[in-house]
DNA sequence: GCACTCTTTCGATAAGTCATTGAAACCGTA
DNA sequence: TACGGTTTCAATGACTTATCGAAAGAGTGC
């Protein structure tokens, strides 16, 4: 019997009232956390409940994190893939359409995988600007990226002549819609459409209409679809 | 001094501590309530503020209503302007593009005329459904209406080949999206788009890009908009 | 002037939230 | 066995929504 323990239990410090004992608290209290903001969105789960889904008291939760927005900052991944994407799309001669594409797809894929509610988020980020920093310096950079995006499309001839600034914005609202709906059942109850499953669908579903509303010729979406698909792929 | 009163100040129950009186405290309470969940989100005004902003005690909000989610109840326009515009269509030999278009025009202008977020609303209306289950069911309605308008346009060959019922929460997510954009300022703090100013112009970005990610001819949106725009005007 | 009712407001209070603080409990080690 | 480091807890404060009974006025009939 000198496995190594399959619950190492390690016990440093004094002992919880439950008994229990994790070997990783802030890990246990994040994956809780994960859940339970899934389960019943970040506003509505209380310090408590997490505490107790780890066996903690809830005093004890603020021995791991500052507060339920560090818990909330620590869920969102910081580093927007889309970003990278965009960045390294950025010089290459793919079209513009292509960019955009892939840019969304994986904008909406990021936001749908993460536990957090775009917009829960972007309420307690507007709320601690200093806190989330990065987060919102992050999404301007990404309204920037489309936007030339955008542009560039414009002038090469792909996208009909828009106000590049009012597309972006719609791009992304399209973005956080959808993912919005992805998450959150529809509001009347009607089950979730199958294509809404998983985020990639609904990745598909929004870079897809965002890039078509664009496009001088909507027929070619189908190819940019593919190939925008092809470029994520190289990762 | 026979004159009415320019401030009526009934005087009916116990005096206010404030020494003030209003005419019609619930007309108040309900204007003070607007202006403040404007200002700081739903969330993040208490009932506290709201009462102090008319003169009241904190306790004598709940006179008048009877929660807060009460106050938020009385400050949604129950019947979506845009419900009305579809049954109105729906019979007729409008083309279906330009019923769309009608459509998500005037649920964006509703919902941007308002002082509520859809998102804020949605998320009380959800924990709370039996209370708020008009609303609900309108939404419910509005989806439907949606979902037939897409059909008969895939039908006349107006609209590209898609699933109907996607297309729908693709245009509703793009309305609550383009909607909550224009309700709050861009995360990254980038001043509003001036083609964001008035509820409006919400519209036209949203059903322009909603209806244009439909067409088989994109061309022909600014036709769709005119018909669309001279359709609303006939209220 | 005096009860009586009706309307409206208030103060006190309950229960639940997030967050802070100092003490307590356990480990390892000198 | 005493001491420092780590982790937990109980107690508590400030703030929130919401409830309750009492109180303060107007109007009415007498």
């Amino acid at each position: 019997m000198t496995e190594s323990p399959a619950v190492p239990t390690r016990s440093v410090g004094r002992p919880r009232r439950t008994g229990t004992a994790g070997q990783d608290p802030r890990q246990e209290i994040l994956d809780a956390a994960s859940r339970l903001f899934v389960e019943r969105g970040y506003a509505a789960t209380t310090m408590t409940e997490v505490a107790r889904a780890v066996g903690l008291g809830q005093s004890s939760m603020y021995y791991w994190f500052r507060s339920k927005e560090d818990l909330l900052k620590a869920l969102a991944s910081a580093n927007r893939e889309s970003l990278e994407v965009a960045e390294r799309l950025a010089g290459t001669d793919v079209p513009a359409a292509v960019q955009l594409y892939a840019v969304l797809h994986a904008d909406v894929r990021q936001m749908c995988g993460g536990t957090l509610d775009f917009y829960d988020l972007e309420r307690v980020a507007r709320a601690q600007p200093e806190t989330f920093a990065e987060i919102l310096d992050d999404y301007g950079r990404l309204r920037a990226a489309i936007e030339r995006i955008v542009r560039a499309g414009v002038d090469s001839g792909e996208f009909a002549l828009a106000d590049a600034r009012l597309a972006a914005v719609a791009c992304l609202a399209q973005t956080e819609g959808v993912q919005h709906r992805f998450r959150v059942p529809t509001p009347d109850a009607a089950e979730r459409p199958a294509a809404l499953e998983d985020p990639s669908s609904a990745a598909r579903l929004a870079a897809t209409t965002a890039v078509r509303s664009l496009l001088t010729d909507p027929a070619q979406v189908a190819d940019v679809e593919r190939r925008a698909l092809a470029e994520l792929a190289k990762d």
